[in-house]
DNA sequence: ATGCTACTAGACCAATCGGTCTAATGCTGG
DNA sequence: CCAGCATTAGACCGATTGGTCTAGTAGCAT
């Protein structure tokens, strides 16, 4: 499918979908294997690790992607709120093109793992990466770095939660109704 | 530690516990059994489907525990911002004493697994029961029955981002901050 | 006491797990 | 052409997984 990534590139992907789907320990090596379409001794070439290894990547590779999608919404934005909404919109389609089962994609493959602190840490790291980034646009946008920090967390943890309750009722609506939920109606 | 319990229920509430540190698929079959201390025969006498049976008990029982705790904070609340915010403090310690790493009681254990639907119809249900507890409480403090619902709705989305927020940094101070965050200062 | 049901007990199973190891195969600079 | 390194390839390993099955025990009704 991807056959212009480098190996290196395609396991990081491919567990990076089989985790949002199955979660750390519910997904085998063997499946991302497959899906990579790598044999093993490659992984342990390139993550000597093994698997927790590829899933600190995997973790490090989704932030990334959620900070472009943060990056892109708040780009043409007049005001937090436009950022936001867009942002929203944007996940929302995403979403809907998983089929709306998966994990949130920032935070589902961060936790579960025997090695917890490692994983811990990486989550909190990948998290502050990502408040950073959206109190970077509100700054950019006239808040003072307080109010842009705070308003950044307030609305992750929205986010986070909004997720979650979209993917237990597979309706996308409940993330393009949180700027609603949060800053009132329109 | 808990003998005057009964076999199942001694089987639920160790499977809760462990499904919450460590995940479904994180968790062996012998741990639960080993903790519960129960033979592997009687687990498949009380729950005939095994595992997934089991952490399906384990998800109700965990929802009805919720839903006390919110009963008691409303209990004598004058308002819902009290309720809720009794409701936050109860849980912030709840937080302190597991060790801070656990999953949120509320979802931690619903996702996951090999059996999609079945769990994400349980959490789905799981998550209705918990929100219409809320909402009942917010009608009783004469909140019209749709902006009941809608703020129990939107107080359970951020208390699951803040208890996810809260678990990578270690800090329950995020679960207490929670009602400043949703209503501003106090 | 007897027969019946509810439950406990754990040996046993095939399948799969994550991980190691050796051999082969590019690919590169000399 | 060759030496040497980076990478691929997959056979193989012990441990553990969730689940089945048979045997035994406890308690109750008759």
């Amino acid at each position: 499918m991807n056959d212009e990534l480098s190996t290196r590139d395609r396991l990081i992907q491919a567990a990076t979908r089989l985790f949002r789907q199955r979660g750390y320990d519910g997904t085998g090596l063997s499946e991302i294997l497959a899906e990579a379409g790598v044999p093993k001794g490659s992984l342990y070439h390139h993550f000597p690790d093994g698997k927790a290894d590829l899933a600190c990547a995997a973790a490090d590779w989704t932030a990334s992607e959620i900070i472009r999608v943060i990056d892109d919404s708040f780009r043409a934005a007049p005001d937090w709120r436009h950022g936001v909404t867009t942002f929203c919109y944007k996940m929302a389609k995403l979403f809907d093109i998983l089929n709306s089962a998966d994990a949130c994609p920032i935070f589902g493959l961060l936790f579960e793992g025997p090695d917890q602190d490692r994983f811990r840490a990486q989550a909190e790291q990948s998290f502050d990466r990502i408040i950073a980034a959206a109190a970077r646009h509100g700054e950019a946008l006239g808040l003072s770095p307080e109010a842009a920090h705070d308003a950044a967390e307030t609305f992750i943890i929205g986010f986070q939660g909004s997720w979650t309750l979209a993917r237990t009722r597979r309706k996308s609506d409940v993330l393009r109704g949180l700027p609603a939920r949060l800053y009132g109606p329109a």
